[in-house]
DNA sequence: TTGACATGCAAGCAAGTACTTGCCTATTGT
DNA sequence: ACAATAGGCAAGTACTTGCTTGCATGTCAA
């Protein structure tokens, strides 16, 4: 998942779904070029989509010739509670033993 | 940013940092070894250290030959921000219109 | 002062990754 | 039926990236 998101335009298109949701391959093509001026072709999208629904990142609805895509944030919540923000009795003076770690 | 988090080795990083603060390089590497197995020599360590510096997830403090390191998790705020999850009335059907997006 | 220690810098290499190109399948409208 | 449309598959290529190797700098203890 966090590879998916290294990339901008994987990013970008996270952004185009969270602006509407349900959005096919083409749709999200021409939002690109025409919104942000990313020269993607159809394939490089479709790549980038596969990648985000195997991250999780994205559900996909087949409906006849169309493919629907939509965002589905609930593993970006594994970030945050994965790296806690750190509370004030926490970032006082530790005992800081031994910085070389040689006994580790 | 999320470049910096796309690395596996990296994000361990960030654990052992969440584990103890005011770690120095030789103390993070060793306890990449010894605590996960990993086989990081200095020199790799070193360098994810940077990159997560530059990402703003690292902030480092100069003590003598030692330079301590303390993880920073407020760029990680951004992520959740960007991507809210959805309000139960956004998930309603929509217009859908002009799946095509040729008009955009 | 001198040697050990902690870290920094830079070139090179191998693996990974984003993108293209070309062709293919499936669905729909006329 | 047939052409247009929406999407899929796979090999090749240029670029990125994580890592190593070797040396340099700065700090501290004896």
């Amino acid at each position: 998942m966090f590879k998916a998101l290294a990339d901008p335009t994987r990013r970008t298109i996270l952004d185009e779904l969270v602006d509407r949701d349900e959005q096919t391959l083409f749709e999200i093509c021409s939002r690109l070029i025409n919104k942000h001026g990313l020269s993607s072709s159809r394939q490089a999208v479709s790549q980038h989509l596969e990648i985000l629904e195997s991250a999780g990142l994205v559900r996909t609805r087949r409906e006849g010739r169309y493919k629907f895509h939509r965002i589905d944030t609930t593993p970006l919540d594994a970030i945050v509670t994965r790296w806690p923000p750190r509370s004030d009795s926490e970032t006082g003076i530790e005992p800081a033993p031994d910085p070389t770690g040689n006994d580790r």
